[in-house]
DNA sequence: GATGAATGAGAATTCATTCAT
DNA sequence: CATGAATGAATTCTCATTCAT
């Protein structure tokens, strides 16, 4: 899964070499920026060497590859607890407000590791990986859509699938970054609900 | 216009220089990355030499936002256009498609500049600029709300012009930068609308 | 006389014009620094244009060399006026003082110019220039030494000359540039000619 | 001592690097000059890459100032030693004497580096550095005359500190750097204790 | 003569990566 | 394995000088 990893740490040192790695990665994304996180500032903060980077990470970008990998898994990991079988019998609104909750609890522990995600998404060379990424949501969002009992209003589901990620991600992101005054998270989300609801089923489902 | 010209080129050579490196900038932003844009690789596109740069340009930034200040006139220039007094009587749906129809043709001549633009949104340390256009920009999306005579389903305008800009920012560029088969731009153009239209006005109005 | 000179001003207006970029030149030596002193800087404050500074110099340094021209003509014409014959009945006490004060005079006019001067004097590669004008003050003072009737403690006059010299230059500059409080130039002078007089005279004839 | 170095050389090879671009400095500043003192020179006279200054130095004029250091500490070494307690019992022509013969060895060794050094005194933004170092040899040599037994003609004696100071160094470093022939060191030095215990004691005790 | 736009060599500094210890 | 010193290509920016208008 580690793709870019030079060697498997088996030995628990080493282990945590690298989760101290990822963490001291994740935390400078966070707190400062993209910029900011050179091989030297990583290993200070992780309280290794530089020459321990390249033990486990074969070039820099591959340690933020990994921070991705781990980030990717974790939201979709939320996603299809969400999607999952159990949630088929409620309704829609009700599981897209769980989802939109589980996104944002998972944005607000780490904004700057999802701005730099986001950030990613925007090179002309999207790297595979993020691509990847990309698809997996969206194939998660179309069969979430799919399995609606209730009566759809849209028609293309790829496309309005394409349309709710990028519309939520953004969203989120900027209300995470820029932390609007006067809207807090709950109501975000509940608006949020009202903006998939109405375009996906129309105002007369989404409001019984 | 030019707010960080070092020296207001007077002569048509000079202005010809100006043109040709702004012109540069835009092509490799366009074409290549944010990274990409060093002074060098500017001057050699642009066809002039770094000096160039540096006699009407304060340092490097300055040429990046002189492209985002026309880039921002042009903007507003289309919503301005759009909402202004001739579109009250019209349709909502119809302000909305016109809207966004201005958009997309704006964002189809140059999605590598508002490619930047939006990773910009994205830093850290968001410079005044970004800022100040983004509060614009959600001033006129909420002011085209307040005028809509046919009654709101939302209520705090604020959140939902904030939401709007953000989703339709996000979805057109993925679009243009992603382009994902199937979804041509009149199609985005009518999702959009119906999004937009069915959060804010309900389905009932939204489908008249 | 100005060695460097390109062309000869002989019109009134280039006379006017080479007048304009000593005087900026030297505006900027006295107020800022020798770093400061770019050809943009000088031909701004001078109020011509780039070109024309090479229209009368040849390169930049030729600009500070004439500079050092003037000033060093005023200087040893200052001396020469206080050496000379008139001044020979006095008591050597009132020459020194006199000439004391003519240099401190000189050098409160442009400290800052004086301070560059001197720097001159301190690189490796002197320039034949400063290095002639070091040699005809030195002539200067041994010629004074030499003519004074009272009896002389020192005998190798040229070392005399020398070191009064340069301690004269650097203790007057040193004191212009820091103003050391409670030291006014008067009583500088004072210190400064019983330094001397007593290293020459011995302090019996300078107590006279 | 090193004030400016960005990390602490710990191994000895760091040792020798750092070593290496200090003597190199040095060497430079004395054969060629201040303007000469490039990164990429100092690199290439050390053996070292430009990289390796950074390592060690946070910016090029840390090194500078590391060099002044030095030779600040050596040079109140030397006088401490001259004016400490063991010196309070001699007469003081040879106390100054001593002085003298200390500041000409030291001066001798890295006359370009004290060239330097007064450089830098002239500049119009003094570094707080050199001020100090000037304020702490004047502190010395005002003590040194505060405790001569014998009675002092001079009354103010911050100003002849300031005085001697100025004429010593100033006379010092030009007989250095210009090597008038016919004066060498030790008649240097005596003609200069002639021009201090003249002017401070008078002449009969300064010819006892 | 006068102008000032254009030039480009050269300066300081950063940072991913390597490799001897 | 771990370390961190060393590397040097690449970047931004400056400024004396030239030359077409």
């Amino acid at each position: 899964m580690v793709v870019h990893a030079r060697k498997q740490p088996r030995q628990p040192r080493a282990k945590e070499t690298v989760r101290a790695i990822l963490e001291a990665t994740a935390q400078i994304l966070d707190r400062e920026s993209l910029d900011a996180a050179t091989t030297k500032r990583i290993a200070e903060v992780a309280g290794v060497s530089i020459g321990s980077l390249y033990q486990y990470f074969s070039h820099r970008d591959a340690i933020l590859e990994a921070l991705q990998d781990r980030e990717f898994e974790r939201t979709l990991a939320v996603m299809q607890a969400v999607f999952g079988d159990g949630h088929i019998d409620k309704a829609p609104i009700e599981t897209v407000t769980a989802a939109l909750r589980g996104l944002a609890q998972l944005y607000s522990q780490s904004p700057g590791l999802h701005r730099v995600l986001t950030i990613e998404g925007l090179r002309v060379a999207k790297s595979e990986h993020v691509h990847a990424f990309d698809r997996r949501v969206i194939d998660l969002v179309r069969h979430f859509l799919a399995t609606i009992r209730a009566p759809l209003r849209v028609t293309d589901l790829e496309a309005a699938a394409f349309i709710i990620y990028q519309s939520v991600r953004a969203t989120m992101l900027a209300h995470l970054l820029e932390r609007p005054h006067g809207l807090d998270v709950d109501r975000l989300i509940a608006e949020l609900t009202q903006l998939i609801t109405s375009y996906v089923l129309g105002s007369a489902e989404s409001r019984g």
